[in-house]
Formats: C-alpha cells, sequence, structure tokens
DNA sequence: GAGTTTGAAACT
DNA sequence: CAGTTTCAAACTC
C-alpha cells in the first residue's frame, strides 16, 4: 500500500502518466458496489480522512463549510472556533493531519455531525481535485486510502489549496474525481449511525422522534442542527437524510450555485422555518435510511410528503435551489458523456426502477446524474438491494444485459444515409424491442439503440432497423439465436470477443470517444483490478457490448425456482452470452473494482466465501453461483459440466429462443488468462450489472425515500 | 429550455 | 396475459 501510495501520487509518477499511452487504471476507490447482505458492512471500522481542501468538519456542528469556487473552504465558524474535540479526532485518524484542524478524520463513533459538500454540481467538481473513492467495504480500496492520505500529505502546508502533487495529477489524468468528497462521503456512511449501532440509534431516535412530533404539530422544530449558516436544503424537497443535517450536519452546497441563484444562506432566509421544518424531517430518516425496510421506508414517504405539503411551492423552489441541482439546468444528456458514463435524470422513481439507466445497469447513480430523491446511492445500499431483489423477483433477468451476444464474426459495415460507416454489433435485444413509430430507426428502439438489428423476438412495427430488420438477415449474418448459438460456442474463443468490439467500429457514440475503446494495455488494466480502479467508470448502458461482457460485474441471481428456462438463461448470461452493460475498454478499469483484488477475492461482492451470495441478495433463492471456502464460483467449478450438457432450454425473453452455453470452459476464465492475455479472473462469475456508481456515488443523501419501494 | 413523442417498465 | 398508466429518454421546436 505504501508503495501504491508513494508510487501512484509521486509526482514522478504522474509524469510518466503524460509520457505513457496507457492510461492509469482506475482506482476502485471511486466504485461503489451494492455489496450483498452478506457482505461486509459498508461501513468499515477503516478512518477515513479527506483532504483539506475539502475539509468537513464533522465535530464541528457550528461551522457549515461552505466550497467556494476557488475550491476553498468557507468555514466561517472554523475561523474562531476549534474542533470541538480535535484530539479524538485526531487519534482517530489513520493519516495526514491538517495542522490547523481543518482536515479530519471521520469516526463513526462521533456524534452524528457530518458535512457533506453538495456532490451534485458536476460543474464545480470539474475542476476539483478528485480521487478514488474510498468506497470498499473490505478494504480492498485501501491503496486510493493510502493514495488519498499521501496526497493529503502533500497537502498539509495548504490546507485550501489542492495539493500541489494533486494539481499536477489533475492537470495529468485529468478526471481524477472528488477524493475528498468520497472520502467524506464514505466517511459518512460510517459515521452514520445505522441499524447495526443500536445504541447510536437509538439515541438519534430519541432526537428524531421529538423531532417529528414537533414537526407533525405544526411548530417549528430545532434539531440540534447549528443555527448558523451553510444548513443545506438539499433534503427538503428530496428530503434527503437528515443523517446529513441534523446535528450540525450541513449538506454543502457550492457557492456558485448560490450566487447563480442569488440566493442567501438558509440561516438568513426568511424561510427559516423552512429549515428547520425540513431538518426535523430529515432527521426522520438518520434511523432509517439506507437500512430502512421498504415499510420504514413507506413510514418516511408518508412524514415525507406530509412535511412536503407544508412547503409552499415557493419555499420548495427555494429548496431546490440549495438541493442537487435543477435537472432542468443541469440535465445531462443520459447518452454516456466523455466520461463513458450514462447520466439519469430519473425525477419520480428514485432510481430505484429499471426506468433507471443507472439503476438498471447495476450501478450507483453519479454525482453528475440530475435524478431527485436518488436512492440508488451507496447509501441506500440496502434499499437498493431490496429493490433489486423485488424487481428480479419479478423478472430474474431484468437487471442482465438487454443485449444477448450474437456472432462472433464481425458483421458487415454498413454506410449510413448519413455517410458514416458503421458496423452493427453481433447480437440482439433480449427481449426484443416493441416499437411502433420510431420503425426502430430512432433510439427510442432499443434495439436500434444498442446497435443490433431487430430480432424475431421483437414485436416492432414497420421495422427499419438500419441494423437490422427484422426476419431480415442482419448485417451481421443472422437474425435469431438459432444462429446465434452456432457462434456463441466460438463466443469466448473468438477473438473478437476478447478483444472487443473495437475491431468494428460501432456507430455508438461511446465507441468513437477514445476513454470507451478498450485499453491499449488490456492485461495491465485488468490484472490491477482491484488495486487501483480510483477512476473506474461505469458505463451504464445496457445496450453496448463489451468484450469484457464476459467478466460479469457481479453474481447473478437465480430464479426462486430451480427453473432450467431461466437456469439456463442464466447459465448463458454468466457465460458471456450477453452483451453486458459497458462499454468496451470500460471493464478493465470499471470490472476491474469488482474484482476483488486477490486474497480478498470476492468480498466486495459479499461472497466472503459465505454461503450467503450477493445472488441470494438479489432475490434468488436458490444461489446461483455459491461460492466455497476457495473462493471459487460454483460456476466457475460446475462451468464445465454446463458445458458438456449444453441444455437446451428456453429463454426468458420473448423470443424464447434457445440458448446454448459456450463451449469455453469458465473455470478457464476464472483462473488465469486468455488468449489475449488478460485476466479473466471472475469473468464468468456475475452475470448482472455491478452496483457500482458510473463515476462517483452521489455525495450525499438528500433524498427522500422511495415512493414505492417496489 | 420547454414541450412532445416514444416505448419500456410498471401497474391493474 | 392484455390493457393501461407511469416514467424517463429521445426528440423536436
Amino acid at each position: 500500500m505504501g508503495l501504491f501510495c508513494t508510487f501512484q501520487d509521486s509526482p514522478i509518477f504522474n509524469y510518466i502518466n503524460t509520457l505513457s499511452p496507457i492510461k492509469p487504471v482506475k482506482g476502485t476507490s471511486e466504485i461503489q458496489v451494492f455489496p450483498g447482505l452478506n457482505s461486509p458492512p459498508l461501513i468499515t471500522t477503516s478512518k477515513r480522512i479527506h483532504t483539506p481542501r475539502r475539509s468537513i468538519d464533522l465535530k464541528s456542528s457550528d461551522c457549515p463549510i461552505l466550497f467556494q469556487e476557488d475550491n476553498n473552504i468557507a468555514c466561517p465558524s472554523q475561523e474562531n472556533s476549534s474542533l470541538k474535540n480535535p484530539e479524538d479526532t485526531l487519534t482517530k485518524m489513520t493519516a495526514s493531519v491538517n495542522p490547523e484542524g481543518s482536515m479530519e478524520a471521520f469516526d463513526n463513533e462521533d456524534d452524528n455531525v457530518l458535512a457533506l459538500p453538495n456532490h451534485a454540481e458536476q460543474g464545480q467538481e470539474d475542476h476539483e481535485l478528485s480521487g478514488p473513492k474510498l468506497v470498499d467495504n473490505d478494504g480492498k480500496n485501501k491503496s486510493c486510502l493510502q493514495s488519498n492520505i499521501c496526497e493529503n500529505l502533500t497537502s498539509v502546508d495548504q490546507p485550501y489549496d489542492q495539493p500541489l502533487v494533486a494539481q499536477v495529477a489533475q492537470s495529468q489524468l485529468g478526471k481524477r474525481r472528488r477524493l475528498q468528497f468520497e472520502a467524506a462521503q464514505d466517511s459518512i456512511v460510517e459515521s452514520v449511525p445505522c441499524s447495526k449501532d443500536p445504541s447510536n440509534t437509538a439515541a438519534i431516535s430519541e432526537v428524531v422522534e421529538s423531532s417529528v412530533s414537533q414537526t407533525t404539530r405544526g411548530s417549528r422544530v430545532n434539531v440540534s442542527k447549528p443555527s448558523g449558516i451553510g444548513l443545506h436544503l438539499n433534503s427538503i424537497v428530496n428530503a434527503m437524510p437528515l443523517r446529513y443535517l441534523s446535528g450540525g450536519v450541513k449538506k454543502l452546497t457550492s457557492i456558485s450555485s448560490l450566487k447563480q441563484d442569488n440566493m442567501q444562506l438558509p440561516s438568513a432566509s426568511p424561510n427559516s422555518n423552512l429549515v428547520e421544518n425540513v431538518s426535523a424531517k430529515s432527521e426522520e430518516y438518520v434511523h432509517q435510511t439506507p437500512y430502512s425496510n421498504a415499510e420504514s421506508m413507506k413510514m418516511i414517504e408518508y412524514q415525507e410528503k406530509f412535511d412536503q405539503r407544508s412547503l409552499n411551492s415557493e419555499q420548495v423552489e427555494r429548496v431546490e435551489v440549495y438541493g442537487r441541482p435543477n435537472p432542468k439546468k443541469k440535465r445531462k444528456k443520459t447518452e454516456s458523456n466523455g466520461d463513458g458514463c450514462k447520466y439519469c435524470n430519473c425525477k419520480k422513481t428514485k432510481c430505484l426502477k429499471l426506468y433507471c439507466d443507472c439503476f438498471a445497469a447495476g450501478i450507483y447513480c453519479a454525482d453528475s446524474c440530475s435524478c431527485q430523491g436518488c436512492f440508488n446511492r451507496p447509501e441506500y445500499e440496502n434499499t437498493v438491494l431490496e429493490t433489486r431483489q423485488l424487481i428480479e423477483s419479478r423478472d430474474p433477468l431484468a437487471f442482465a444485459p438487454k443485449i444477448v451476444h450474437g456472432s462472433t464474426k464481425p458483421p458487415r459495415s454498413q454506410i449510413l444515409d448519413d455517410g458514416d460507416q458503421v458496423t452493427p454489433l453481433a447480437g440482439r435485444h433480449k427481449r426484443g424491442c416493441n416499437c411502433k413509430k420510431s420503425m426502430c430507426m430512432k433510439k427510442y428502439c432499443e434495439c436500434y439503440q444498442a446497435n443490433v438489428g431487430c430480432s424475431e423476438g421483437c414485436r416492432c412495427e414497420g421495422c427499419q432497423n438500419t441494423y437490422g430488420i427484422k426476419g431480415v438477415p442482419s448485417m451481421a449474418g443472422e437474425t435469431g439465436m438459432e444462429s446465434v448459438n452456432e457462434n456463441i460456442g466460438d463466443s469466448f474463443d473468438d477473438k473478437n470477443l476478447i478483444e472487443g468490439p473495437n475491431r468494428v467500429r460501432s456507430s455508438l457514440p461511446e465507441f468513437h470517444k477514445p476513454h470507451n475503446l478498450s485499453p491499449q494495455t488490456p492485461s495491465f488494466q485488468c490484472s490491477t483490478h482491484g488495486n487501483d480502479a480510483s477512476e473506474a467508470r461505469i458505463f451504464p448502458g445496457r445496450y453496448v457490448t463489451s468484450p469484457e461482457s464476459e467478466c460479469p460485474p457481479y453474481v447473478t441471481t437465480t430464479p426462486k425456482s430451480p427453473n432450467d428456462s431461466v437456469q439456463m438463461d442464466e447459465e448463458s448470461y454468466a457465460n458471456g452470452e450477453f452483451m453486458d452493460d459497458f462499454s468496451p475498454g470500460e471493464w478493465s478499469s470499471t470490472r476491474a473494482p469488482y474484482l476483488p483484488p486477490s486474497g480478498m477475492r470476492f468480498s466486495s461482492l459479499g461472497f466472503h466465501g459465505s454461503s450467503v451470495t450477493p445472488v441470494s441478495l438479489f432475490g434468488g433463492a436458490k444461489p446461483f453461483c455459491n461460492i466455497s471456502d476457495d473462493d471459487t464460483p460454483t460456476i466457475l467449478r460446475d462451468s464445465s459440466i454446463q458445458q458438456h450438457n449444453k441444455v437446451k432450454v428456453a429463454s426468458s425473453s420473448p423470443n424464447k429462443k434457445r440458448v446454448s452455453p459456450p463451449r469455453i470452459r469458465l473455470h478457464e476464465l476464472g483462473s488465469s488468462t486468455l488468449k489475449s492475455g488478460r485476466k479473466f479472473i471472475l469473468k464468468a462469475v456475475s452475470s448482472f450489472p455491478p452496483l457500482t456508481p458510473c463515476i462517483d456515488s452521489k455525495q450525499t443523501s438528500n433524498h427522500p425515500p422511495p415512493d414505492d419501494t417496489l
């Protein structure tokens, strides 16, 4: 770790980065997974720190920290106040300490004074130094933590400025994001009392109950928050869990945001009542949030609605200013951006339904998402998992990639109307589209969007899919799964799949973006999985095929009953017959984080050699992938058997096409390298999209409980 | 940026 | 399973 830290953060390393065509492997720290129920709690005992630049005073409830445009931190009360208990804080820190006390370690033993930067301001964060998110729940990202620490150490003398090294790194790497924010977030998670900490919870509950009761009476409630400024109303409209607001916790928002909206600090706002009210409301989430079950979430929702009614539109509007960026203003194209990530803009679903691309892709929403009331965040891990369970209980393949691998033969390119030459991806939509008006020629059509032709399974009308019309041999030379099946067996052996669709030009925008291309040094990136994926990005798109799709993000679920049909489907899925949700080249960095570092393999996925696997977590009554003590997924060991059995079963897709497992022996994948030299560790283990953030998970919780916990 | 269209997802 | 509603992305102006 120390070596990593030293090397990774050293100026030399950064300099090398500028010289090397090899993209630095993204750290795992930025990845946030949905740990299995059995996985180590997101809340870890490891102490997190964050840089001074983004210092967040968890102790001082009187110190709302506001981020200014120059990345400095304004802490009105910090100037003349000290930490409540600096010694205590310092003793718990694992690394550098800002001499001025502006940097602190998070302490889950401490009170719930939490402060969060407004993570929603993507624009702001672009020029923030940020780095690997310290997410891991098993310590796999400690290297990132160390990196962070090292970074911090370099900036001791400039607590409010970006560390020199970091600045260099930023300029060179460009995309390091929110190291501090993420650290803070994680720390918050750590700090937030939860059901796992009955004492804390009880204490908080007491406050909460009091607050709520007062609130419901319509009276103002002072929920032990600082009277000062900086209390952000992020949670007001979105009813963010108050754990981030209570007790002086302030969700930070950018000054720029305030300026932009000509807003005053809440404390100065005539709506202080609102602030308090909201705070009180939010407080009730302190002990419920991510750890609450669907029922409690309903209750929260109820309360939220109740409170919401007390806010007039003006207030709400005002509140929104303080909260997450106005989606109308900040809405980003859902299509992947330069980061290869999608952004969702969910407003009503809390990002807990398949409507949400992020959720559907199995990733946490990113800060850059413009969603409202998002629950698809690490803080709500349990909620997310429960939701997934519910959805998967209805459709075990709900989270399976929508595009099924097709031919391994390079499809024929085609010249589009605009003169662009595109090559359709080999495969078909799992369920097929149902287009009526778009003639499958617009991105409304999932097939078209996925760059695949329509298949017999589609129920589209007037199909004119550029990549293949239903019932007509596609450009890829095949239409249905029958033809696909003929090639599936070759999938793993086919270099095309291994090397990725880069071999052919895809019309998908992501494919044209260098960052989405397969890394030049896939083996390097793959081999570093779990070690340095701090900047990992997940391409949440559900349609993009990926050569690395054989490396499923996490273990798939299984049907509640040993339904052969589904089982087989999942097997196929796990075997890589499905295209995954990630863009080519992304997995090495984005998947890697899901591949626990050696020695901790599966830990991040909640395997831990336990009988309880993420599979069961996700609703599967019958674990699809049992992890034995040797950390070898059952699927890997049984794969050969499966290969031989090659049972033909109907897919759950409307196509009812039969899917045969690939010939390749999965254990070969799971243990070593393939032709390409890549490590394919665990590639066949999980079938479902990783529950990781596209970029960084959203920072603070700012959201009401999911409407319908599905 | 606002409004409309579209089709998947969710619901009944 | 079909019809309807809801939703968010895609699209248009």
